[in-house]
RNA sequence: GGAGAGGUGGCAGAGUGGUCUAAUGCGCACGCUUGGAAAGCGUGUGUAGGGAAACCUACCGAGGGUUCGAAUCCCUCCCUCUCCGCCA
């Protein structure tokens, strides 16, 4: 969510910001909400001071008394005009906050311009892609795939998209989630165990709700199986003033995240390429204002520091105003590079929501140089997700003889070298 | 799941229809005092919205209702505690 003084003083900062991000939104009508809200607000609040002023008269007449009887007449008229613009007031706020809630976040100035991903800036790459490897092949075609990732018996237990992990599949989900927590917490970020559902107010916090209603699964008691830890993590400080001297907060949750996609299909959805179901660790910050931007490139290094230690080729897009989310105001986006499917897959996406997030979440903190609560900034990044990881390590690394060598940082969490499918 | 008791400011805790921008205490900040500190004394101390400002308004778990007027009465929901049941 913007602030609507932002809006109100610089409407046009807000209307260029829809353009980059070519986005549809109509500023002008969320203008007029706001001064029609503004209007009824001094209207509704004049007509309470004169009750209170009343109020105070009546509290020194003595009950029954002719003055008081006339006062209880008078007031009634300005009581039922109190409960009727009250009505209009609480409508007009809610479609006013409603249309607020349309409007995107300013795109930092370092964004490209840009529609599409072709408009996307590589802006790092590191360890050339393996292209030398006459046997690679897409991770789903290795021959006793199956045996380790079942989708089959997966489909028929719960769905397509739901897939066993057994045996050394299973021990490698297992190894790469130790890995990630135990790196995360070397750099800085303290171990967290969150629900994985969550209700609709934190849903709401996240901007899952309204709009993506749809991509969640949802319970009978209007819990929601949550689509990334980022969820429960952002919203564990919601409504809360923190101290300033407890910034930068740093944390990180392993979590199994569950997403509909629906619509998704194609080659996209091979494999573990997409899946309804999946593991990921998230990291993710609260900050002071100031040093947002410092702590984004330090998040995206952490991030990055991962795929290094597995070895993996991977590359780092700054992604363009177009192609980069609605509650951002900046994203990378980190692609490793799987050498039998020939593509990149995205394994993180390190954003920075300055106070997009917090505003909407209510998260603040005290400045130590006002005394005065102000919004955190909240930026997040995956660190890293398990399923493209995993496709990206077997195909990088199967060999000629079928089995997968496994990366030396894995190996003490692994317990072995390579990886058999028989 | 059943029965009962509760939810008030940073914390404790009063307030059962009217001047409550919520008593009192603790905490915190500043000042006086002191060689310095403690104690003592004094002043102040929430969040949000509107307004150029003075100031005004809202908020006593959440939402709705009754009333000229609600922290206070009524209804619904949420949460906490105690006991019982069930259970890894």
């Amino acid at each position: 969510m913007l602030d609507p003084k932002l809006l109100r003083e610089s409407p046009d900062l807000v209307r260029a910001a829809i353009a980059k991000k070519h986005l549809e939104a109509d500023v002008d009508a969320v203008l007029a909400l706001d001064s029609a809200w503004r209007a009824l607000t001094t209207e509704v609040e004049q007509l309470r001071a004169k009750q209170k002023s009343a109020n105070s008269a009546m509290a020194a007449l003595p009950k029954g008394s002719p003055e008081f009887v006339a006062k209880v007449q008078e007031m009634k008229a300005v009581s039922s005009a109190v409960k009727e613009k009250d009505v209009k007031l609480k409508e007009t706020e809610a479609l006013w906050h409603e249309a607020l809630l349309t409007l995107p976040n300013l795109p930092h100035a370092s964004v490209p311009e840009g529609k599409t991903p072709e408009d996307n800036q590589v802006i790092a790459e590191h360890g050339l892609p393996h292209e030398g490897q006459p046997h690679a092949v897409a991770h789903w075609e290795i021959p006793g795939f199956e045996n380790l990732f079942d989708f089959g018996r997966g489909a028929k237990v719960t769905g397509a998209g739901f897939p066993f992990f057994i045996g050394e599949g299973a021990r490698l989900v297992r190894a790469l989630l130790n890995f990630f927590l135990n790196e995360n917490a070397l750099a800085g970020y303290v171990e967290v165990s969150p629900p994985i559902f969550v209700n609709a107010a934190s849903a709401t916090a996240t901007g899952q709700l309204p709009d993506k209603e749809g991509q969640m699964y949802e319970t009978i008691d209007k819990l929601y199986a949550v689509p990334t830890a980022e969820v429960p993590l952002t919203n564990f400080y919601r409504d809360e003033i923190l101290e300033e001297t407890r910034l930068p907060v740093y944390r990180c949750a392993y979590t199994p995240c569950f997403r509909r996609e629906a619509g998704s299909y194609g080659k996209d959805v091979r494999g573990l390429n997409r899946v309804h179901q999946f593991d990921k660790v998230e990291l993710l910050k609260w900050v002071h204002p100031a040093t947002s931007y410092t702590e984004l490139d330090k998040l995206r290094g952490d991030a990055e520091a991962l795929l290094r230690k597995l070895e993996l080729p991977y590359r780092v897009l700054l992604m363009c105003g177009g192609d980069m989310g609605f509650a951002q105001a900046k994203k990378y986006d980190l692609e490793v590079w799987a050498t039998g499917q020939k593509r990149w897959l995205e394994v993180s996406s390190c954003s920075n929501f300055e106070a997009f997030q917090a505003r909407r979440a209510q998260i603040r903190f005290r400045s130590a140089e006002t005394g005065k609560p102000e919004l955190v900034h909240t930026l997040n990044g995956s660190g890293l997700a398990v399923p493209r990881v995993l496709a990206a390590i077997l195909e990088n690394n199967l060999q000629a003889d079928g089995r997968v060598k496994v990366p030396a940082a894995l190996v003490p969490y692994f317990g072995k070298d390579h990886v058999t499918f028989n």
